[in-house]
RNA sequence: GCCCGGGUGGUGUAGUGGCCCAUCAUACGACCCUGUCACGGUCGUGACGCGGGUUCAAAUCCCGCCUCGGGCGCCA
């Protein structure tokens, strides 16, 4: 099918052969009009009951909807169809017959509930609104690429099976590697870290992250895509620079690039990138603000997690994507390093959408003495790290990095209620397949 | 892990003890219709998650199971 013309290509005056699904059948009696679908939109063909051959209108009258057919014709012009052409056809063949009853409608002209959905995820990505996001993820992953590759970072892949946990917390999926114990990686925390002591230096990595965490929300996955950045002689704030950048131009990528993706979604207007200046607040600042709203019933002290609640009522008060910087130390990990002058408080930080954590960083622990004793805190057992550890005796540049839930970033950016929605083939409690 | 809510034709829904051999839309089948664009019209097919219980009577109330969704915790 070489020669095959996208229904968005269809040029009045050309002979064409166009394919792709059934979309509509419309009869009207003496006229009716087959709609077929393909990835670039769709085009009507006009089938005349009286003036064209009695097989072929039959074999297009027969079709079901979602069957694949393949039309030869000629593209006239029509002010009356809904593209403005139509193909008045020579040849009509059905390629694949869909069943009549389907587990979902493509035309959208019926919902479908998301588990509905996800069981017939190829039928529902022939849905324009499904396809956009998809569209646009993969768009903010090449804006993502660009603005680090401008960043002089490289990209790089690190292991998704590994002998010991990366830090410690949550859930591990274990698995069996050749009669080992072995596990699927949380996160490539340890690993980029290596990279920043190699020649390297600056790396980032878009890839999958497994948590084995039994959590049933619509902003939780146990598979996950996580964007990390990484560099050498960077502190927490250049960390938090090269953050801006790059959800920024993920953001300016998919205003760029997106168009008629937003339309699909309904976003054309109201889409905006933004301003790459995100506010900074201190811990300590977050949570009197948060206090300040009255949204919790509990005031927040010094020490304690932001819970969800509290999360939604600062994002509604800031209203952009912000930092909270300056954590307490003892409620941030152990490789993150303490500030100099104040032992108390982290340089760990986080980047927030109003909706929720987006991003997680900060500078980390560079020295060696230092990451023993945080492993100890931790109750792990450096021992297990070895091949972690040892190689901060063998001159660590100090550096810094963050991780970005890509998922989070695409359901932000979009308004998606539901992550699942980001993910082709979700991976949650009760999903494994498909 | 703790807590809450739901499962009705293929899909999405109405129905909270008798008005229900179950509503509506869409899909599907038949027929009518020569410009539809969610085409229209007439007729028709098709469902109460599973098991037990209460009751004269159960989609509806109770119990168990299965299954799905959500809130919190934790995180990205």
């Amino acid at each position: 099918m070489d020669e095959r013309t996208y229904a968005a290509d269809a040029e009045p005056g050309a002979t064409v052969t166009v394919a792709g699904w059934v979309h509509e059948l419309r009869d009207l009696g003496g006229i009716a009009f087959l709609i077929v679908r393909d990835t670039t939109g769709r085009i009507q063909v006009k089938l005349e009951k009286d003036e064209m051959d009695a097989d072929m209108v039959d074999t297009a009258l027969d079709a079901n909807r979602e069957s694949v057919v393949r039309v030869d014709g000629a593209v006239e012009e029509e002010p009356r169809a809904p593209t403005g052409v139509e193909v008045v056809p020579t040849d009509v063949e059905v390629i694949a017959e869909a069943d009549t009853q389907l587990p979902l409608d493509p035309s959208g002209k019926v919902g479908a509930e998301l588990p509905t959905r996800l069981d017939n995820r190829t039928l529902d990505l022939r849905r324009e609104e499904a396809q956009a996001i998809f569209e646009i993820r993969a768009e903010v992953l090449r804006g993502v690429r660009d603005a680090f590759r401008a960043h002089k970072a490289t990209e790089i892949n690190t292991p998704k099976i590994v002998a010991t946990g990366t830090e410690g917390g949550t859930e591990l999926f274990p698995i069996t590697y050749f009669g080992e114990e072995a596990f699927m990686n949380q996160s490539p925390q340890l690993f980029k870290q290596l990279m920043v002591g190699s020649g390297v230096e600056r790396v980032f990595e878009i890839g999958p992250i497994f948590r084995a965490e039994e959590h049933n929300t619509p902003r939780h996955l146990n598979e996950a895509t996580s964007i990390d950045f990484e560099s050498a002689f960077y502190d927490h704030t250049e960390a938090m620079d090269v953050c801006e950048t790059v959800v920024t131009a993920a953001y300016d990528a998919v205003a760029e690039n997106c168009e008629r993706e937003l339309e699909a979604l309904g976003l054309a207007e109201e889409f905006e990138a933004p301003s790459g200046d995100f506010p900074r607040l201190t811990y300590e600042e977050a949570i009197e603000r948060i206090n300040a709203t009255d949204a919790l019933d509990e005031q927040l002290v010094w020490g304690d997690d932001l819970p969800t609640e509290g999360e939604h009522a600062l994002g509604q008060d800031v209203g952009e994507h912000y930092f909270i910087t300056d954590w307490p130390a003892d409620i941030k990990p152990f490789y993150i390093k303490n500030h100099d002058d104040d032992e108390t408080l982290s340089t760990g930080f986080d980047m927030m959408h109003p909706r929720m954590e987006l991003v997680s960083g900060g500078q980390r622990e560079h020295r060696h003495d230092r990451l023993i004793a945080g492993f100890e805190q931790q109750g792990l057992d450096p021992e297990q790290f070895e091949y972690y550890t040892k190689m901060f005796n063998y001159g660590m540049p100090p550096h810094a990095g963050w991780g970005l839930g890509g998922e989070r970033l695409i359901m932000t950016m979009l308004g998606l209620d539901n992550i699942r929605e980001a993910v082709l083939f979700p991976r949650d409690r009760q999903r494994l397949s498909p």
